[in-house]
DNA sequence: CGAATTCA
DNA sequence: TGAATTCGG
C-alpha cells in the first residue's frame, strides 16, 4: 500500500507538546484499516458485538481520538470517495491477497495455530461501508469533525493542509506528500508501544514529522520530480512501478533526466502521466467545516454501549475525559488569542 | 490498538 | 510503581 519512498525521506521524531493546539487532517481509512487489523483476539477473530458486528475500529477510533484530544490536537477525519479508474488494479490486488489470506486464516485455525491464524485474519481485513458509515456515526456523536473527499482522502487532507486549515495530514502512507502536505506526521498515537510480529520484542514507537520543503531540498528535487521518483518505484496506481528500479535509482534518473516518464511509459501499460497529473492536481473540495464540539452523550451511549455492547463504565470514562479536553481546548484557542 | 489488570 | 499480560466487544 501507498509509495514505496519511504527510505529516501528524511523525518523528524515528533515530542507531544509540538502537537499542543494543532489541527490535523487524519486519513480515515489507513486508521480505521489499522484498528481492523490489529484490535484482535489471539485467533484473530475482531472484537464484535452480539448480533456479529464489527466493533474493532469503533473502539479504536473512540480511544485514540480522546486521546488526541486530550494532547490538545484536533483531529479532522477525512474520508475517501471515488478511487480513480487507474486505482482498480490495485484494489483488485487487495481484494486477492485478502482472499488468500481469509483461506489461510481458516486452515491455521483449523489445525489450532493462533500466531498463523491471527497474522492471516489482519492481512483478510476488508474495511467495507458498513463500518465506515459507523465510524463517521460515532465521530459526529463525539463532536469531531470529518470530511468527505470525492476522490482520494489522502489528496483532501493535502490540500486542507497546503490552505493551512490544519496544521500537517497524517496518516502511515507517504501518498499525501505527492499531493502536496507540506507536513505529514506519522504513528500519530499517544502510547507509543508496539510489539513486533516475530517474538516478545517491544518497540517504542513515536511520532515523527515529514516536512515536504525538506524533502524537496535534501533530495534537491522538486514535488514534480518526487512524483515522477515514485511513479517509477511503483503507486497504487502503478503497483510495482518500473522493474528493476528502486528508490535510489530513480531518484538518479529523475535528476538527470528532463522527461523521465517518457522512456518508461512503452514498458508499462497504464498512463503515467495521468497518474502524474492526478498526484499534481487531484481533485479536492472545500465543501468543509472543521468544529470541534461537545460530544452528545446520551447519543454515545445508546450507540456503543446500547446498540453494540460497550461497556458503560469505560465509555463514560472516556465521555469525562472528552469533555474535559474539549474546554480546555476552547481554553487553548482562547488564551493563544489574548496573547497575541 | 488502547484500557484494565496482574506481576515483580 | 512500572512493565508485562490480558481483555475489550
Amino acid at each position: 500500500m501507498g509509495v514505496q519512498i519511504g527510505e529516501l525521506l528524511p523525518r523528524k521524531e515528533l515530542e507531544l507538546e509540538n502537537l499542543n493546539g494543532r489541527k490535523v487532517a487524519i486519513d480515515a481509512f489507513n486508521a480505521i484499516y489499522q484498528f481492523l487489523s490489529t484490535i484482535r483476539q489471539r485467533d484473530g477473530t475482531p472484537l464484535m458485538d452480539s448480533k456479529g458486528r464489527i466493533t474493532s475500529h469503533l473502539s479504536g477510533l473512540f480511544y485514540r481520538t480522546i486521546n488526541l484530544m486530550e494532547a490538545g490536537i484536533k483531529p479532522a477525519y477525512v474520508f475517501d470517495g471515488k478511487p480513480p479508474e487507474f486505482k482498480k488494479k490495485e484494489l483488485e490486488k487487495r481484494a486477492e491477497a485478502r482472499e488468500e489470506a481469509q483461506e489461510k486464516w481458516e486452515e491455521a485455525l483449523a489445525r489450532g495455530d493462533l500466531e498463523e491464524a491471527k497474522k492471516y485474519a489482519q492481512r483478510a481485513s476488508k474495511v467495507n461501508e458498513m463500518l465506515i458509515e459507523d465510524a463517521k456515526k460515532l465521530l459526529e456523536l463525539m463532536g469531531i469533525p470529518w470530511v468527505q473527499a470525492p476522490s482520494e482522502g489522502e489528496a483532501q487532507a493535502a490540500y486542507m493542509a497546503s490552505k493551512g486549515h490544519v496544521w500537517a495530514s497524517a496518516s502511515q502512507d507517504y501518498d499525501s506528500l505527492l499531493f502536496g502536505t507540506p507536513r505529514l506526521v506519522r504513528n500519530l498515537t499517544i502510547t507509543g508501544k508496539r510489539k513486533l510480529p516475530g517474538k516478545d520484542i517491544y518497540v517504542e514507537v513515536k511520532p515523527e514529522l515529514i516536512v515536504l520543503e525538506e524533502v524537496l531540498k535534501e533530495l534537491k528535487i522538486t514535488r514534480e520530480k518526487l512524483v515522477e521518483l515514485a511513479i517509477l518505484v511503483g503507486t497504487d496506481y502503478n503497483p510495482g512501478g518500473i522493474k528493476g528500479i528502486g528508490p535510489k535509482k530513480a531518484l538518479e534518473i529523475v535528476k538527470y533526466s528532463k522527461d523521465p516518464l517518457a522512456k518508461y511509459q512503452k514498458m508499462s501499460d497504464v498512463d503515467l502521466y495521468a497518474i502524474k497529473e492526478f498526484f499534481l492536481n487531484p481533485p479536492t473540495t472545500d465543501e468543509y467545516k472543521l468544529e470541534w464540539k461537545m460530544p452528545d452523550e446520551e447519543g454515545i451511549l445508546k450507540f456503543l454501549c446500547d446498540e453494540h455492547d460497550f461497556s458503560e463504565e469505560r465509555v463514560k470514562n472516556g465521555l469525562e475525559r472528552l469533555k474535559k479536553a474539549v474546554k480546555a481546548g476552547r481554553q487553548f484557542t482562547l488564551d493563544s488569542w489574548f496573547k497575541k
